[in-house]
DNA sequence: CGGCCATTTGACACCTGTCAATGTCTGTGG
DNA sequence: CCACAGACATTGACAGGTGTCAAATGGCCG
């Protein structure tokens, strides 16, 4: 098995489809072009025009904008495997900043090398759609999340979802995860302050469902943490798309 | 000037792009098979599978999801020119709900069609792909609104942004426009209670900026409302992309 | 050692939700 | 024509979830 089998995009796309020996080459081919960036230092900010988009190797990322009066709201996470700005690349202009939450690598993706993909291996273009429409879902369902859940079971959401997609690229498990944020990370995704953060998470502490401490959380009480949250991941997991 | 130059996706588009005889033509054709849909009839339900696509010709909906304990999240409305279920028909299976708020006109389009026109008119596909990008942005500034602004900030947004929105397609402008929503609508919509809108909407007839009675809004102070909501339309305005 | 950042905790205020009642309008049926 | 029901809007009283302010603690790194 060589490097790119276990690539984390490729972990992720082959939980839904079966690639073939081809497919994984010209994955490989996407994978070319590291770079290396530096954490809290912006990889796209709001307004850019003509950035390239990538995929996430290894870090961890955050998509977020900027109000009028400073405050911010981080839109989503992006761990390995995830795409940076290919919606961007296609309107040639972001609406969002982009910036790596630690040292992070990425694969430069050239929109000629992505629209060669597309056509000449069809199920691989279709697979990314399928990553890119479940991108959108989880937009959605934060969306619910801000606008429906309770403080208590947004963070628990926001901890199970987040261990659904690193499992899948084998960085997580229902035991738990290595977490590099930090409480204002949480603050800002959920639509809380930092403080109410810092109750919650001791309050789920102290109630034995999760802990997280020391960049790792801990699952204590997976199925308690599930009802609470009343976590239904089918959005996730969608069987998979048949575009044709 | 015939039917289709007048008809609502034809003017949104048309906004960032000039269409060709032979693009309208097609466009046209897209707007076959008129089906109309009553009032509060689900037309999509979250996990029906293979259903279809439409072109919202004349009427009021949105696209919602119901929380287990009851509570809806709107997620968006879709007014006259806008695209019902597009993502839903490539993913083969839809994760939201969507029902006409009024008696609602939609012309169905078929996939084959749609793929058809993006493989002979390129640039109606481009003008096609900005607007769904457009539809995402709009999500992603909603999640923002949700998880940063209070309550007065919010409800004066969401009059803004749809003022412009229906402004585009002809059926509103800064002095206002026609607005079947009830206040229930804007609270499913804002994750806010029925009571609460109904006070925050006094709160901003009080102070002069926006009026919503009797199914019309009017803006009595466009640009004190547009300071109070922070509202900046650019990710409505995108000059438009260039794909290739 | 001395900052700096993240976390933690307490006190207090206030925005927003909940509960309850009333008012208004429309459509329906007697 | 009137009585009634139902949907939506409005208002008041009250509770509680969450934000803000402030301070203390602890860990890390120059």
């Amino acid at each position: 098995m060589n490097a790119i089998e276990n690539s984390p995009l490729t972990r992720k796309l082959s939980a839904f489809v079966v690639l073939s020996e081809n497919e994984l080459a010209v994955l490989e081919r996407l994978h070319q072009r590291r770079k290396t960036f530096a954490a809290g230092i912006d990889l796209v900010h709001q307004g850019q025009s003509d950035q390239a988009a990538y995929v996430l190797a290894d870090g961890w990322v955050c998509s977020y904008k900027i109000q009028g009066d400073g405050s911010r709201q981080i839109v989503d996470f992006q761990i390995p495997g995830d795409f940076l700005g290919l919606r961007s690349v296609l309107l040639h202009m972001s609406d969002h900043n982009i910036v790596p939450i630690v040292e992070s690598e990425a694969a430069e993706i050239l929109v000629t090398d992505l629209l060669d993909a597309f056509s000449t291996t069809p199920r691989l273009a279709t697979a990314i759609l399928w990553a890119a429409s479940r991108d959108e879902a989880m937009v959605v369902e934060h969306l619910v999340g801000l606008g429906q859940r309770s403080a208590e079971a947004r963070v628990a959401h926001f901890f199970l979802e987040l261990g659904v997609r690193l499992a899948l690229v084998g960085m997580g498990s229902r035991a738990g995860f290595a977490c590099p944020l930090t409480q204002y990370h949480l603050a800002d995704a959920l639509g809380l302050s930092a403080v109410h953060v810092n109750r919650v998470l001791r309050k789920l502490r102290e109630e034995g469902l999760v802990t997280f401490r020391d960049g790792h959380v801990t699952f204590d009480n997976y199925d308690g943490l599930v009802a609470l949250a009343d976590f239904e991941p089918e959005y996730l997991n969608h069987t998979g798309p048949l575009l044709s």
